[in-house]
DNA sequence: CACCATTCTCGTACGTCGTACGATGAGAGC
DNA sequence: GCTCTCATCGTACGACGTACGAGAATGGTG
């Protein structure tokens, strides 16, 4: 599983206010520090002191108190004290908060399986890819608004994108079309399963809910919402979220291929 | 357009520390201060000071700077300042920031246009839906990060979901179902919307751009990634995001009537 | 008119956050 | 040993959301 995720230090980027006289490397423009330089391998060779701890540690960690808590728990603070390292410490481990944040999305998406080849219904295959999604988000409920934000390309993110492409193969579509239909597709199971918790979490605090269903029961009776009077009266046998969300997403996926 | 929305203050909900003796009105526990109590019309006479600002300024205000500046820049001290109140006043209007949040949601929802009627063809109708919650949200950009966490249900937000019920009554589908694609597709919307900000800001930047270019090029010569390699040089004739957003979205509604 | 209960305004303050800085210490090479 | 390199982490700063409560303004009532 890509061991070198677990790599120590070598992070830290300084730039000593005094004398900005152009270092010697060029382009001292460039401070953009490379995002992605982060998930490529080990740097050079040990010197001076060991680190204590290890970048895989701070993450699992991270993933723990967001699994437990939520995205808001994760704090670096909380995280340090998890660990049992000093605060500054986690800096050596990742440039920023944020950079934890990507890390925490790439660890978790090991838990995705990438070995099943295709089996060549290649809207079956792609079904079985969003189930996996969501599972993993169910699984990791802070996952889908963690990802709302961010567009993580980590070592395991890339080789699930790798089995999405391998299963759209036979659709006969283009590259690009290819990475699109994946991003959508990732979209639209974070979107629903952010949906689906919502939803679940609602039904757990009785009282904002039975608050809502009162405000909602009033606004459809004011005469001006028939529709939503309606819509909330029709009985409607209740589904599992599970039998939803294989409804919408036959919908999108059977579509797929329907040039206009 | 519902004139009360920029009605003035009395919200403070105070509770002395002293003596929780069981206040008279019953039900002591419901300390839930009913959310939705926040939409419903204007409560009784004036008595007291007048208020300086009203909660429509204050909501105009944090809409300007979300558009500029994007929901970061939301903080009750950058709105205060820019309503040339002090930062406490705004706790007269809203009881706390993640209100003012809604409101901001629902201030933009007005520019929903609600009236007109439904014209059979429920699947054109639909589209036209999902096109003017695009366009509001590209006008808006932070919008789609705002609805990720909240499902506000304010008098705009409803009036809009009135019409997109009226607009799915001709699909004859039952009102829980009818709820659920209307949330589905908003989430539909805000996800490729989201995703379509975020490829137009980082063409923006053209530094950050080209170190992911440069990455995922090293990523895909890496042997590992046969299946990206190929849809990275593929070419793929360039799409207009309005033409992929029509595609999807036809995908997803053309096929929303078949049961399985 | 004076008085008072009510209501809004907002300065101050607290606890939290991310993180910049730099002293301190541990290992490796000479 | 000395020195160079690199990790650790205490302290500190400037944000943030918001609790508290003193003050000012208003309307209702004598």
């Amino acid at each position: 599983m890509l061991g070198w995720l677990s790599q120590g230090p070598q992070q830290r980027e300084r730039e000593k206010g005094t004398a900005k006289i152009v270092t010697r490397d060029g382009a001292s423009g460039a401070r953009g520090v490379d995002p992605q330089q982060l998930w490529l391998g080990p740097t050079g060779p040990r010197r001076g002191r060991r680190p204590a701890f290890s970048r895989e540690a701070i993450t699992v960690a991270a993933v723990a108190l967001a699994d437990a808590e939520g995205l808001d728990a994760v704090t670096m603070r909380r995280v340090a004290s998890q660990v049992g390292a000093g605060v500054m410490s986690l800096y050596s481990y990742a440039p920023d908060k944020e950079t934890l944040l990507e890390l925490m999305v790439d660890h978790v998406s090991a838990e995705l399986p990438t070995t099943d080849a295709p089996t060549g219904d290649w809207r079956a295959d792609l079904k079985t890819i969003a189930h996996l999604q969501r599972a993993l988000m169910l699984r990791h409920p802070w996952l889908p608004g963690a990802l709302s934000t961010r567009r993580t390309l980590g070592p395991n993110t890339l080789a699930f994108l790798e089995r999405a492409l391998a299963a759209l193969r036979p659709a006969g579509l283009d590259g690009a079309a290819n990475l699109e239909i994946f991003a959508q597709l990732t979209a639209f199971v974070a979107g629903h399963v952010a949906y689906e918790i919502a939803q679940a979490a609602a039904a757990q605090s009785p009282d904002r809910a039975a608050a809502e269903a009162r405000y909602l029961a009033a606004v459809a009776t004011d005469g001006h919402h028939p529709e939503l009077a309606e819509a909330l009266s029709s009985p409607g046998r209740p589904l599992t979220p599970e039998a939803t969300f294989t409804r919408f997403l036959g919908r999108l996926i059977d579509g797929l291929d329907t040039d206009e």
